[in-house]
DNA sequence: GGATTTGTTTCGCTATACGAAACTAAGTTT
DNA sequence: AAACTTAGTTTCGTATAGCGAAACAAATCC
């Protein structure tokens, strides 16, 4: 099945076209600009697109030369479908929004897929500073709260053998780039229960991870707090991770799942099973 | 560009695949089923899923004969994209938790999109009533809230048009079926400025809605309110429109919009521009 | 254990997705 | 305002690749 020989080349291409379209973003992309990018020719990518139009997959604006797709409203229930199908959203967002309202600051919800965290919900604070916390966005497993957190929460060699294949690498002063300093890091995680992401992602920005648990005691999610780090002196940390900590645990139990404590007391030793 | 004739075959029905699957829900499809109804052997369908499943925009869980498919996370990046490309949703979310809040209600914000009311945002209220309100869900415009405020926002012309278009048919005794009875609330929506799907989409809810105005006092979406009409008796309306008009000026004025008494004052003489 | 059903793989035919080229129309330059 | 450029649209012939038939494998049912 991962096979690449029964693969829809035609499709495939149309994906690309989807992707392109998305990175474009709210401005939109021109039928030249994608047909080039994706190594297609105009009527190819013309008629893709007619086609993903006629879904309300992509919409089209400005007339004449400067037309322009970006995507369309049919991707909305697609996209709340997947986080519907995941079990986790649904439950998440209202406690998330306490948890915002209580700390004051921006919160997501991720999960693991395919070796990245994926935001799957969030809840943006109060105030001016607004992160660009896009949904669906994958965040590096060694450098965001909510990867570090989920890949210190599975036994060490597969968390390894993730990071092995998605790599690692140093994207600021502080990131942890070392498989040891990673490692040492899951180890105070499973200690402490939260993760932080001080400014190992991007300068300026930290990051406090929770974990949410699922009935066997494994992590089946994420959630955490953004903010810039100017705005969260070290002392006032644990009045953040004790909210934290404290939400985490409803999700897990709203999910008939195990609260914090006993999931990674019993971590070591259910590992191998 | 409506024309047919430019169509990718292949990628329609791939996307006439990711429809089934999405219908599907949680439990998820099977290939054999897929196949089936979108009307293509297994080894085609086979080889659809495997395209989409590299990109994750489908995951497979299940072995052997009983591998089922449902929409993967991917699709989340998009229906996000898609929202942000509107400009409404990312402004409407925290004032719709504000109104959630106020009058303790399931609230949403919608636009219009091909004639439909596409919901675009949701906050669920408190308690165990859980309205199944799915992102992306499109309303019917004459018997939703939302739907009914934004055709009574339009010229009058081009929203029977919308009408006779998508159709107007009866869903309870309530629904108000025929274009007489639409137009006369439609004018009484314009004078009070919300909209009130009393019992007319689905037996037993009620729906409050009030519009989102843009800088040139039309009407960019809507928002609304949802209950168990049992818990909205008439004399409570009032107290619960009053917000929900507030918070909808405040959305419109964050867009840089008209507040609903401009807007509505200045539909009459403007809609022939 | 045989029958049935589902997923997987092979393979050959032809439908169809694709590119070249021509066309139209909207900007841009001189 | 005419020549030039650039973008989208349409036509059409061809070779590719998408498709179905058939066979295979593996799991479930009776």
């Amino acid at each position: 099945m991962a096979d690449e020989r029964y693969r829809v080349q035609s499709l495939g291409r149309a994906l690309d076209l989807i992707e392109r379209i998305a990175e474009a973003g709210q401005a939109g992309a021109r039928l030249t600009d994608l047909a080039r990018d994706i190594g297609l020719s105009k009527p190819a990518a013309y008629a893709m697109l007619a086609t993903l139009r006629a879904r309300g997959l992509v919409v089209d604006f400005g007339e004449g030369m400067t037309r322009r797709y970006r995507l369309g409203l049919s991707f909305v229930r697609f996209g709340d479908q997947a986080v519907a199908n995941t079990g986790l959203g649904d439950v998440a967002m209202p406690i998330l929004r306490e948890l915002t309202q209580e700390v004051g600051l921006t919160s997501r919800v991720a999960m693991l897929d395919d070796g990245f965290a994926v935001v799957i919900g969030r809840v943006d604070g109060p105030g001016a500073i607004r992160f660009a916390a896009a949904l669906g966005r994958r965040e590096a497993p060694h450098c965001s709260g909510v990867g570090k957190l989920l890949l210190a929460a599975m036994p060490r060699d597969e968390a390894l053998s993730i990071l092995e294949r998605v790599g690692h690498e140093r994207r600021t002063p502080n990131t942890l780039a070392s498989l040891d300093a990673l490692g040492a890091d899951f180890d105070r995680i499973a200690v402490q229960h939260y993760a932080v992401d001080d400014e190992e992602d991007v300068e300026g920005i930290i990051c406090l991870a929770a974990g949410v648990f699922g009935p066997s005691g494994q992590a089946v999610g994420a959630i955490s707090v953004t903010t810039l780090k100017q705005l969260l002196p070290s002392e006032v940390v644990p009045s953040v991770v004790e909210p934290l900590l404290r939400h985490a645990d409803r999700i897990s139990l709203a999910l008939g799942g195990q609260p914090a404590a006993l999931a990674w007391a019993g971590r070591s030793k259910g590992a191998r099973a």
